[in-house]
DNA sequence: TCCAAATGTGACCAGGTGGTCATGTGACCA
DNA sequence: TGGTCACATGACCACCTGGTCACATTTGGA
């Protein structure tokens, strides 16, 4: 998507606009992100932008795909192939709560793909994107209820659904406000980074996979 | 919230400005919600809005207030004081469902508390009504674990976010998209609307219900 | 009938947006 | 040296926003 002049840059200031374009988009939805306010803070001119991009959509897909490649290189560092498919969903949320830790803006980007865009352009990309998360975690309850590993009586994509809202979009509202703390606040201080122990963030995944294992209600046989 | 005047108005001005304005703010988010739209459609001067409301985060919060209410009335009317936890539950999901079925648009107004606003004073208003609906399903929740309906072992405010994101925010993504009917097309044809029974929305919440019940996972005993 | 209070009005303002384009600038090569 | 080519620039455009305000209109009681 970006056009070959941006591809010629020095990294560095391709890094830096790929910071400040995150920054702009994870904290405003797209209709009211701002690449004047992108290019006033890279220092570089409102003309500078159009020749590194087509326009603003250009832009935001090619940052949603830049950073959605850096979150499954990330989760994929801890091979998630063996055990049952708790165990591998646990260890997947683990790492994308890790990823969402160290990258909050990022984690935040990507809960707004969840929103209702406006733009009919953005609204048909997130849903592609959706989609595409849709079908990966249905293939693999449908695999999980071969293995007997999941109850066989529950629809994939209703499970599917319930999953992604949980695990998803769930885990950054839990990670926000179960904590107390702010993603805004936390991201600018390295103090409340430190008081959010990785064991909290663990703990928090341990019980909420046990309740979607073995349910809410009391065990009869318990 | 509104000024005088606007109470002063005949009720159908007053409804046709309520119906614009939940049009405007369930389609975009706040900050591109636009009072110039509201006020060409609902054909009167710009100057006039002003002289209804303090600003356009008055004619916000208003709003917010009054779907709220009108869906607390819905929900309301089936009295959910009897049965068990889970049916209690089930009971007012279902009202919940049917209400956002029969105003869909309301239904995405209320979606819109759960996305991250950048306005500071809709952050904060929209944080304030998700604290109160928290804290009322958090009071539910301990009420049901001192009747015995609910494991003892799982934190209620964990137990909360879970249902809060599964039963509110995770049915309309649900609704919207396991269906296949979007909700933009599907508030504007009765057609599509005849083509979702209620049978199917109830099952929906049904299964949702048993698996939040009895988890994913396989029993061991069956 | 007259007046005053309540309502309605829309041109106007400052400030923002995405996007354009004629004009620079400097690195490289003949 | 002159020329070419990739890149950088920021004034500028049309458009839209929330909000204001001096003025017109309607209302209703005396």
């Amino acid at each position: 998507m970006p056009k070959p002049t941006f591809l010629n840059l020095p990294d560095e200031k391709r890094a830096l606009i790929r910071q400040l374009a995150l920054e702009e988009f994870s904290e405003h939805p797209y209709g009211q992100a701002s690449l004047s306010r992108v290019v006033a803070r890279a220092g570089i001119a409102k003309g500078s932008i159009y020749q590194y991009f087509e326009n603003k959509f250009g832009l935001y897909v090619w940052l949603l795909d830049e950073i959605g490649r850096e979150k499954m290189a990330y989760v994929d560092t801890d091979r998630v192939r063996d055990g049952d498919f708790f165990e591998r969903l646990d260890v997947s949320s683990r790492a994308a709560l890790r990823f969402l830790r160290e990258h909050p803006r990022m984690g935040r980007l990507g809960a707004r793909l969840h929103e209702p865009a406006s733009d009919p352009q953005v609204r048909e990309h997130h849903g592609a994107l959706k989609r595409r998360g849709h079908a990966h975690l249905v293939a693999m309850i449908e695999g999980a209820q071969r293995h007997g590993e999941v109850r066989a009586d529950v629809d994939p994509g209703l499970a599917a659904h319930l999953l992604a809202n949980v695990l998803q979009a769930g885990l950054i509202d839990v990670f926000v406000e179960r904590l107390g703390v702010p993603l805004r606040d936390y991201m600018s201080d390295p103090a409340l980074q430190a008081r959010v122990s990785e064991e909290d963030l663990d703990a928090m995944i341990a019980d909420t996979l046990r309740v979607l294992r073995d349910g809410l209600g009391r065990r009869e046989g318990a």
